[in-house]
RNA sequence: CCAGGCGGGAUAGGCGGUCGCGGUUCCGCGGAAACGCGGGACUGAGGAAAGUCCGGGCUCCAUUGGGCAAGCCGCUGGCUAACGGCCAGGGGGAGCAAUCCCGGGAAAGUGCCACAGAAAAUAAACCGCCCUGAGUCUCGCUGAAUAAGCGGGAUUGAAGGGUAAGGGUGAAACGGUGGGGUAAGAGCCCACCAGUGAUGGAAGCAAUUCCGUCAGCUAGGCAAACCCCGGCAGGAGCAAGGCCAAAUAGGGAGACGCUUGAGGCUGGCCCGGCCGAUAUGUCUCCGGGUAGGCCGCUUGAGGGUUAUGGCAACAUAACUCCCAGAGAAAUGACCGCUGUUCCCGCUCAAACAGGAAACAGAACCCGGCUUAUUUCCCGCCUGGCGCU
RNA sequence: CGGGGCAUAGCGCAGAUUGGUAGCGCACUGGCAUGGGGUGUCAGAGGCCGCGGGUUCAAGUCCCGCUGCCCCGA
């Protein structure tokens, strides 16, 4: 249960840390998203959520932002275990940053999982190919 | 019953379950501590939290004055910490009415008023009207005469003068109606009415209202144009500001005295004022500061109830309550049951099935304004129709 | 969170000082010149000045409230 958490310490929130991953980490686009990743030190895996301003109102942002902090906290041992067997190295950490563009205030829970899911997968596999 | 006006209030669907989040605090374990892990209790968005349009608190900077410029407010009185807010009163406008909207000064000065129109603001005089009338034509008389003179008439008549009644314009035309008067006219004079100024009295704290007297006889609009009058105000903002303080770079920093005076500051500008590179002497000290962390950070012009004063806004007193404090930023996801309203389908109707239910997220804190918005409820008032 | 600016023809800009029938360049349409095109030349069309109120006789311009876009401050 412990998986289902999600605490400060699973937060990036220095700014330090997402001009790190944004600079040297690696990236692919979903529908209405824009994903930064690298691997890190830690054995944990830690998530950054970033909302466009072009989003309005503030309320629909927050909601954004909740509702991928949920899909996270979900489905965090899962995504784990992609990138563990992508890198072929079990206890690797990893820092996932999340942006989100103007259309996402508009997705379901249930659509924005699919979105996610389907776009983390697939990346997954196209690490472990190289 | 219908239509309308004003004021006030409720709600932001509810209950339960599973998994989670922020804050405070307690217990256990680990640790030197910071803190970490596990568990419990309490608690956790709004009426607008919004826009940032005003006003304050708070904080730092400036503060030795003087002058200038710029800004905001504007009927009167009150309330308030303060306000561009609120309450009461008064005036003007809209409406049958309830009610709503607006507000210093245009007689201190400057400026503007396109087009049209004679003229757009100390009135002027284009047409017109009226008077005088050179000249021209004509008639009569004197005369020999068609010369000259005298007199009369006509004129679409040079020129001079009077006048502002009328002139179709314009958003706006320099009092209105009637009478007298005159060559024609005119507040030129008179009566009534409207308006202005001065002044006397009455009511009111005042704005203002009412009743008189006198005067000149009349004064256009725009100050959300400059401006005048009265009032307000130093500047910036919690990313204010204070404390601790890695890494890296660097060897300085501060105080005082004396001389030189490049340059700089004085937060709109000027006068004035102040500091001061460099060189030199003496003394003291380890500091300044970035990342990051901590404080500021929520007990306050606070909420509720009652009483008293006041038409009211509001004030005072007593009792009582503690009600978010984050910092890449906490309230969410999924499931079950269910309330209200609306839409669609079937139906005489209902039941039933399905769908929908707003605006929107605290970021230092208050008082307002403005804007966005769901479903209703209550009270008072106005007009109309019907019945008694 | 706080502070500030902009919006005018399809595009880029004037006009806002001092309110009075809104212009310039490119692009567009048509005519002429050429065998045709480019180019040149002549003519034309295209705007309720971001939206809604107010002041005024009259608002792109002055005042108030919104909407959208952009910039600055750790």
């Amino acid at each position: 249960m412990a998986e289902a958490r999600f605490r400060k310490s699973d937060r990036i929130r220095l700014s330090r840390d997402y001009a790190r991953i944004k600079e040297s980490g690696k990236r692919f686009r979903t529908r209405h998203f824009l994903l930064n990743y690298q691997r890190s030190d830690g054995d944990g895996i830690r998530l950054g959520t970033v909302v466009s301003s072009r989003v309005r109102p503030a309320h629909k942002r927050n909601r954004c932002k909740r509702l991928i902090r949920e899909y996270f906290r979900m489905n965090r041992s899962e995504i784990k275990g992609w990138f563990e067997f992508a890198w072929n190295h079990n206890g690797s950490g990893l820092d996932l940053v999340v942006v989100a563009y103007p259309g996402a205030e508009g997705l379901s829970f249930g659509e924005l999982k699919q979105e996610l899911n389907a776009g983390l997968e697939q990346e997954a596999g196209q690490v472990r190919k190289r």
